[in-house]
RNA sequence: GGGCGGUUAGCUCAGUUGGGAGAGCACCACGUUCGCAACGUGGGGGUCGGGGGUUCGACUCCCCUACCGUCCA
């Protein structure tokens, strides 16, 4: 049975038992900052089994892409190495919300596996938690499971949580024993044990509790099921294949590997690690790629990039020095292709960024290599025949050189690294992380959550007005709800209707009034912090106000019409990109204010001018053809196959709001727009620059805010027209620093010539002493600069000897002495300086053939001048 | 979020108690050559990431900041 096959089959069986197929949702968790990534079927439906959301369906079937690595789940070390482990797999998942429970679980799987699928039943054995009775009970009732495999394990294995506290239940683990051939092979090896004998591969998880802060557990009123199969795992079950990599969904990706490396698959164990690995790696690669992720140095992207790293390096170990991992993406689309269209569409982004990390990560490697080289010359020098684990520890950590890799140039040079070293000095660094680390605060405060199920739901009004008749629903302060609020206060108010534009999408939230009988509030911002639930952010200006009070709403309508300009023209500029850069081009973020729009965008590359400007000229050509704004409210299906973008891993509502713009844009989008283009007035770009890598940001104005910045910039050019008295300043200006330039050449050329003027009156003050050619003068005027260029010409006059010059200028002198390389030996020139400067009271040094210093101390300049004579006679012996 | 490393000529990088900003490649000119490569000589090119401080003096030391890299979470 192919693998589609599989998963077509597992959908479809579930279908026919009431299932609504639910599509995968992306890898990229959006609003939910505790999870790395999705890596199970669940995620996408965690808000629903929290309460905190309903559907339609209560059951519902998938097929989710799933990642493990980086986080609590990593099986990145243990890919390639087993025959069960990837960081990319598919998980097909059932799921119950608060309808059927354990016993319709249990029936289905059975059905599924054993009929459906035909697995046979001798080799099936279950676990369950060690204290669900009921599990057993339900297995020996609804299956041909004998008692005696059904094993019972501890909370380790069995007892699933979503976190520290919210929902949380028994699991059963469906497991395949693959033959004692298999595996450890040792006589007690069972189900529970680590290696591949005994296969999990299908984890029935039973929601029955929620857990409290106190580790309380109470049942919840409608249990849930939610449960996971790996396909992969599946599929090699199905097909009779003992390791999950030799299913037919990795057979193109390991033949193009071998094709590229040379290699073959099957013949070596070392060499087949390193192929499954890659295989493995190239996938999640592909996959994160597609969602628009990009390496980067932090969070997901980092671990994008640990992967692309591990999977280089394999291709490496097999011997294929350059950039391959780019060459693969096409073997991924071939296997999964047509099921993730994603793939397709973004393969030629995803291949040319592969292809960059890849070169970078070269660069990263010879860089390691140099450090590498250096550490062992010097350990052969010392004699001394291991490396440190601190160096090797920071080779690691500083350049990311990866330690086997270190391990191996050791060992070729007959040295060997303190692993232990290493790995001591790991320890502390994670320490001082987790020290560091304060805990996330919970994104959403319960109350409210709690709130919004209290009171209801706000209905928006803002699009069609600025004004409404409103009810107080509720009043919270200072985080607390409360029934009257009075002068002064600040508080949170929740109305039943409201024109104020909650802050989501990048919108930023309105501000105005709200006024009720001898009363006035002004919002200073209006946040949605349940989906919504908008919460006006209030301060009391006057009066008092009630819950149930009757108040009058008003959005402050210039700051609304200027966010609104803002908004239509982002996306203007958001197609604008598209059309001008290329197809690539993704919104990374967004925000839109009365003030300004700043629009982040995935791009390799800075924007020149030229890129700019049409931008610029197509966001306008679009404002002047006063095109129609329209919106229209539609489910998300027909949104999407109607061409509407839509934000990767942005999480919608089965009901979606559509803005476009005719035979241009056309955007999934809840903000307030114009009703026209033309309202927009003017746009203009103010910046572009990088956010992080790949990731590139434009700031731009538009409607008065434009207008006002361009009658600055136009002021400033005049300004400095005025000054240069000219109608073209650049060329002006052009001119002026070529002439400046040469004029400094002019200044530093007569500098030397009229040292070399000076010079010549100067030496005449020359002495002899001790048979040693002395000079020591003051020659007032000179800076330090200047004063080291007149002692070079003392010193090319007077071959061998002494100079001593200090110049008195501005209130203060400069003091410099040079001694002839021939004499250092005798004196050095820093002594000289040292007590010259300390007898005018000032400070001064450098090294013997040459010193600096200064003073304030002129009056005592000339006697200390000629001090240096005396102090050549003292210190140098005939 | 916490460490560590980096930022110097167009590019790759040196720069050692703080005391004249350098090399290689690239570029320009001249020389050598029938011509090219190579070579020789000379030359142009630097806000030493930005801002503050210490100092007679800061690429160098201290603080802040931006960006890049890297590890941990």
């Amino acid at each position: 049975m192919k693998s589609f096959e599989v998963r077509k089959a597992f959908l479809e069986y579930f279908n026919s038992k009431g299932h609504q197929t639910v599509k995968s949702s992306s890898l990229i968790p959006k609003g939910d900052p505790t999870l790395l990534f999705t890596n199970a079927g669940m995620v996408q439906f965690k808000s629903i089994f929290l309460g905190e959301e309903t559907r339609a369906s209560k059951r519902a079937v998938s097929s989710q892409k799933c990642m493990r690595a980086g986080g609590k789940h990593s099986d990145l070390e243990n890919v390639g190495k087993t025959a069960r482990h990837h960081t990319f797999f598919e998980m097909l998942g059932n799921f119950s919300f608060g309808d059927y429970f354990k016993k319709d679980a249990i029936i289905f799987a059975w059905e599924l596996l054993t009929g459906l699928f035909r697995l046979p039943k001798e080799r099936i054995w279950v676990s369950v938690f060690e204290d669900d009775d009921e599990a057993i009970k339900l297995w020996l009732e609804n299956s041909d499971m004998p008692e005696s495999r059904i094993v019972r394990l501890g909370a380790k294995d069995n007892f699933w949580q979503m976190g520290d506290t919210g929902p949380c239940g028994p699991c059963s683990e469906i497991i395949i024993d693959q033959g004692n051939e298999v595996g450890c092979k040792s006589p007690e090896c069972t189900v529970g044990c680590d290696c591949d004998r005994f296969l999990e591969i299908w984890n029935l998880v039973f929601m029955q509790f929620n857990r409290d802060e106190k580790g309380v557990l109470t049942p919840l009123p409608k249990p849930s099921i939610d449960t996971g199969m790996g396909l992969e795992r599946l599929s090699a079950v199905l097909q009779g294949k003992l390791n999950s990599f030799d299913v037919d969904l990795f057979a193109p990706i390991i033949s193009l590997i071998t094709h590229h490396t040379g290699s073959t698959y099957g013949k070596n164990p070392e060499t087949d690690i390193s192929i499954r690995v890659i295989a493995d790696h190239i996938r999640a690669i592909a996959f994160l790629l597609s969602e628009g992720l990009m390496p980067s140095n932090e969070g997901r992207g980092y671990v994008l990039r640990r992967i692309i790293r591990r999977a280089s390096r394999y291709a490496k170990l097999l011997g294929h020095e350059k950039p391959l991992l780019y060459k693969l993406l096409d073997s991924v689309n071939e296997a999964m292709g047509d099921v993730y269209p994603e793939l397709i569409d973004e393969r030629e982004r995803s291949s040319k960024i592969l292809l960059m990390e890849e070169d970078r990560f070269a660069s990263t490697l010879e860089q390691g290599i140099r450090i590498m080289d250096d550490l062992i010359k010097r350990s052969h020098g010392s004699g001394i025949n291991i490396i440190p684990g601190s160096e090797i520890f920071r080779l690691y950590d500083t350049y990311g050189f990866p330690v086997d890799l270190a391990r191996d140039i050791a060992e070729d040079s007959r040295l060997s690294i303190d692993e232990e070293g290493f790995h001591k000095e790991m320890e502390i660094q994670r320490e001082r992380a987790r020290a560091s680390w304060v805990g996330e605060e919970e994104a959403v405060a319960s109350i409210y959550k709690e709130l919004a199920s209290e009171v209801g739901k706000t209905e928006f009004k803002g699009y069609d007005s600025l004004e409404s008749e409103s009810v107080i629903k509720a009043i919270l302060k200072d985080g607390r709800v409360t029934h009257e609020i009075s002068e002064g206060d600040e508080a949170d108010v929740f109305l039943d209707t409201t024109p104020f534009y909650g802050e989501s999408g990048g919108q930023v939230g309105d501000t105005g009034d709200i006024t009720g009988k001898g009363s006035l509030l002004h919002v200073l911002d209006t946040k949605k912090p349940v989906e919504g639930f908008h919460c006006h952010v209030v301060k009391v200006k006057r009066g008092r106000l009630r819950v149930w009070d009757r108040v009058k709403c008003r959005v402050a309508p210039d700051l609304r019409r200027s966010t609104m300009r803002h908004h239509t023209a982002t996306h203007l500029l958001h197609e604008a990109l598209r059309s001008v850069v290329g197809d690539h081009v993704k919104q990374a973020g967004s925000l839109v204010s009365p003030e300004r729009l700043r629009f982040d965008f995935t791009h390799f590359s800075g924007l020149n001018d030229d890129e700019i400007t049409a931008i610029t000229d197509l966001v306008n050509e679009k404002i002047l053809a006063n095109l129609p704004v329209n919106t229209s409210v539609t489910d998300i299906k027909s949104a999407i196959e109607s061409g509407a973008t839509a934000l990767f891993g942005e999480k919608y509502g089965e009901t979606v709001r559509v803005v476009s713009i005719p035979d241009f844009s056309s955007e999934l989008c809840g903000g307030t727009h114009c009703k026209s283009t033309g309202e927009i007035g003017l746009f203009v770009v103010v910046s572009e620059g990088s956010v992080a890598s790949g990731i590139r940001r434009i700031e731009a104005l538009t409607g008065t805010a434009a207008f006002g910045y361009m009658n600055e910039r136009v002021g400033e050019v005049r300004k400095i027209n005025d000054l240069l008295r000219t109608d073209s300043a650049f060329q002006r200006l052009e001119k002026l620093l070529t002439e400046m330039k040469a004029f400094e050449k002019q200044v530093e050329a007569l500098k030397g010539k009229t040292a070399a003027k000076d010079s010549a009156q100067i030496m005449e003050h020359a002495r002899i002493v001790n048979g040693i050619n002395v000079l020591a003068y003051r020659f007032d005027g000179l800076g330090q600069d200047d004063l080291r260029v007149l002692a070079d010409n003392l010193r090319d006059r007077i071959g061998s000897g002494i100079i001593f010059i200090a110049s008195a200028k501005d209130g203060k002198a400069s003091m410099l002495s040079m001694v002839t390389r021939d004499l250092t030996k005798k004196i050095s020139a820093g002594s000289i300086l040292k007590e010259i400067a300390a007898l005018t009271g000032g400070k001064g040094g450098g090294k013997p053939e040459m010193a600096q210093g200064g003073t304030s101390g002129i009056d005592k300049l000339d006697k200390a001048v000629e001090t240096v004579y005396d102090i050549v006679k003292r210190d140098i012996k005939i």
